[in-house]
DNA sequence: CATGTTGGAA
DNA sequence: TTATATCCAACATG
């Protein structure tokens, strides 16, 4: 830990590119702020050697892309004509540590080169196409990790037949080794079959090649053609299979198991009539991703990251079109469900009934032995207590011996939900589809186990210049506090009031108004307003009369709203609670601005970031006059020396790895929009000053008394009126003004009780 | 039946 | 750890 910072190129550094690599990221200015660890950086690296000075140029040096440093770091210059190669070749082998414009950053690990292994790569063509690539010779320490790391590797196959799994080796003294391992004995259970004198079941296994893709990596998985051989194999028990993976991984027994589905040879599960429909051309890159997971002829289990708007949804499509057997579709949420229901029968020839959701207020059932069920992860991993309809389903799900799991959105399911669902379903392959595979926590290793390596990782920048993606201008805006609101601040010690201080302070508010004017007048954008803090939210919204959605906004008024956003010329900006995060599709938004975030979740910042994604015109007008335009941003509004600061520099350090340019703007509003902002006035920022102060005390105040008064007599009249809620106070009274008027939908006097206040958390726990 | 509300769960 | 969002099921309403 600790040497987040210390672990990057030293100071000394001597080759150029250094300098774009930090400052065409952050502003110096804020370069004393603490950085962020990085990720997992091994311990075992630490201390070694990292002076370039020493290395060895070969004569030709200035046409290879790499530098490769004894400690296991790789650096790539994305200037040279063998970038596009060289790049597909480390995402494979390499973790990705920080991609900026001009030169990225790779870390070689046990967990890459595992993934290397898994998608057919060997020992030896790493090493030696890393030395064909590398500018100087590579260090001895290099191919000795190398070497170290994937003695082990694809020497185990986890197989599932029949509803059983087996492990399987050409190699019956490792199946030995194995079987000494506690766990793994005891997961073993005795199966009949050929059994050879060493008690395992032996089998002919052939291997199979497809073509693969254009360039480098064909031919090292041209190279990593699989021999016939006598496969030796034990079964185990399905409950067990997690920790049998688990044992097995880099960091314990190191023999990580490959997953593969020889679903050409699959006789026993019934086929899935389905094909592409000859209008789903899959771009470069999905190709590529798809190249990864059926590179040779099977299927592997792994996870591909794609940003959002990259068009997962057709990898995940094509993948159970290539398969062609039962697949399981899991997304997070009723939405995502409809979603990809929608896409199967978009991209897909499947028939329709052949396809079938499964949700809570959508019970179908496909027709025939086989066909592709799209449910939520929560749907399959529900502890309670099930309606009779759901547990014929589940059964259903259960028993079915599954050729693909796709699963949607890996990195927001916690591991608990997936160890569930994962022993709940049986499947042949597991794909995982991902926006941002961050380190966060363990997250990821629960990950490589449950599912897989990755198998394929877009690069950001390389999507955007293709026109695939939209090119973002972050910004961070530096809003100082006003001295009245920081004097507060300063005298309060419970951190949530201090946070109530610093997102509403006037100057933050005044900055956000000014934006919002500027990209709806001026550039006529559509904009989205994150605030993780709902009270902030409220005010914000009320204040500026813009809509917003939050937990409590019902399902229709959420329709209602989002469909004036994108349809309506005077619905620019909507105000959006962590509702927006998931599960909320808004292609037509091309600005965020965030108010207010919670602590240091990278996840999070990439997510919003990745909901304007969408690359948005032509790109020919884009790349007018050679020079790209930006058309999407990203503000993040921080108040100046609160925590704020300190949270906000650790979120961006993950947007700055992926290379995105930042800009920090510390003069916002310009200095001349005085009175025309809000809040120009001392009076109204001490009116706003008194306001948050109430709210931050809340529990306790008196008011809380009439609010109870209030809403229980609402509470109790809930049922009788259905509406009035008088309880709410002008607040309420001016956001109900506000959509009725300016959404003009119809049913107006119906959401009425959908006022915010009526629904907040508070409200609801004094009666629980 | 469709819609809305509520409580419990993870 | 707290706040917030999500889902499911059951029930009420019209």
């Amino acid at each position: 830990m600790g040497h987040g910072e210390k672990g990057r190129p030293s100071k000394k550094l001597k080759f150029a590119a250094k300098d774009d690599y930090k400052s065409s990221t952050a502003d110096d200015d804020y370069s004393f702020y603490p950085n962020e660890d990085e990720g997992p950086r091994d311990g075992e690296n630490e201390g070694k050697s990292r002076d370039f000075s020493k290395l060895e140029l070969k004569p030709d040096h200035s046409n290879r892309p790499l530098w490769a440093c004894a400690d296991g770091r790789i650096f790539l210059e994305t200037f040279s004509p063998l970038y596009k190669q060289a790049y597909d070749f480390l995402i494979a082998i390499a973790e990705p540590v920080c991609r900026p414009e001009s030169m990225h950053e790779y870390n070689l690990t046990p967990h890459s080169l595992y993934a290397a292994v898994s998608v057919g790569l060997e020992t030896e063509t790493i090493i030696s196409v890393l030395n064909k690539l590398s500018k100087t010779k590579l260090p001895k320490e290099m191919i000795d990790f190398i070497h170290a790391s994937t003695a082990n590797y694809g020497k185990v196959k986890l197989v599932l037949k029949k509803n059983r799994y087996f492990i399987e080796s050409p190699f019956p003294e490792v199946l030995k080794k194995l079987l000494q391992d506690e766990v793994i004995n005891r997961a073993r259970i005795a199966s009949e079959g050929a059994h050879g004198s060493d008690g395992f079941t032996i089998s002919k296994a052939a291997g199979e090649i497809e073509a693969g893709d254009d360039g480098l990596l064909n031919e090292a998985e041209l190279a990593a053609a699989t021999e016939e051989k006598e496969t030796h194999a034990f079964e185990i028990d399905p409950a067990q299979v997690e920790n049998v993976k688990q044992r097995c991984l880099p960091n314990a027994l190191n023999y990580p198991m490959l997953e593969e589905y020889d679903f050409r040879n699959d006789t026993v599960n019934p086929d899935l009539d389905m094909e592409l429909k000859p209008h789903a051309q899959p771009r470069p890159y999905q190709e590529k991703s798809l190249s990864k997971m059926f590179g040779n002829g099977r299927a592997r289990s792994g996870i591909i990251v794609l940003p959002c708007g990259a068009g997962k949804s057709l990898v995940g499509v094509s993948a159970a079109t290539r398969i062609k057997k039962s697949c399981l579709c899991l997304a997070t949420n009723a939405v995502s469900v409809d979603q990809w229901a929608f896409q199967f029968k978009l991209w897909s020839t499947i028939r329709d009934d052949q396809i079938c959701r499964f949700t809570s207020d959508s019970k179908e059932r496909f027709r025939g032995n086989a066909g592709v069920v799209v449910t939520t992860y929560n749907m399959v991993a529900f502890g309670g207590k099930r309606s009779e309809e759901s547990e014929k389903i589940i059964e259903d799900i259960r028993n079915r011996e599954w050729g693909l799991l796709l699963m949607d959105e890996v990195h927001v399911v916690p591991a608990h939900m997936f160890r569930k669902v994962i022993s709940i379903t049986k499947s042949h392959c597991k794909l995982g589809l991902t926006a941002t595979l961050v380190r966060e926590d363990e997250r990821i290793t629960d990950l490589n186990f449950l599912i897989g390596p990755k198998l394929y990782e877009a690069n950001w920048l390389d999507l955007v210049k293709g026109g695939f993606i939209a090119n973002v201008q972050c910004a961070e805006v530096w809003c100082p506090m006003t001295k009245e609101f920081f004097a507060e601040y300063l005298k309060k010690e419970n951190s949530k009031k201090k946070q109530a201080l610093y997102v509403m302070n006037p100057n933050k508010f005044r900055a956000c108004e000014f934006l919002i004017r500027f990209h709806e007048q001026e550039r006529g954008d559509k904009i989205i307003v994150f605030a993780d803090n709902l009270f902030a939210l409220t005010q914000y919204a009320l204040k500026l009369k813009k809509p917003m959605i939050y937990g409590a906004t019902s399902h229709l008024e959420r329709t209602k709203i989002l469909q004036a956003f994108k349809t309506s010329r005077d619905v620019n900006t909507i105000f959006l609670s962590k509702v927006g995060d998931n599960s909320i599709d808004i292609p037509e938004a091309n600005v965020i601005i965030q108010i207010s975030s919670h602590a240091g979740s990278r996840r999070q910042e990439a997510q919003r970031l990745g909901r304007i994604l969408r690359a948005k015109g032509k790109l020919e007008d884009r790349m007018a006059g050679g020079k790209e335009e930006y058309n999407a941003f990203f503000y993040s509004l921080v108040s100046t020396d609160t925590q704020e600061m300190y949270y906000s520099t650790k979120r961006q350090q993950f947007l700055i790895d992926q290379g995105y340019s930042f800009k920090v703007i510390t003069s916002l509003p310009p200095p001349d929009s005085g009175a025309d902002l809000s809040y120009y006035h001392l009076d109204d920022q001490l009116d706003l000053l008194k306001k948050v102060l109430v709210a931050g005390d809340d529990q306790v105040g008196e008011e809380q008394l009439d609010e109870d008064a209030d809403d229980i007599a609402l509470h109790k009249a809930r049922r009788s009126m259905g509406s009035m809620s008088a309880m709410s106070g002008a607040n309420g009274m001016v956001y109900m003004e506000y959509s009725t008027g300016k959404l003009k939908h119809s049913g107006q006097n119906k959401s009425k009780p959908k006022d915010p206040n009526k629904r907040h958390y508070l409200f609801k726990k004094r009666f629980g």
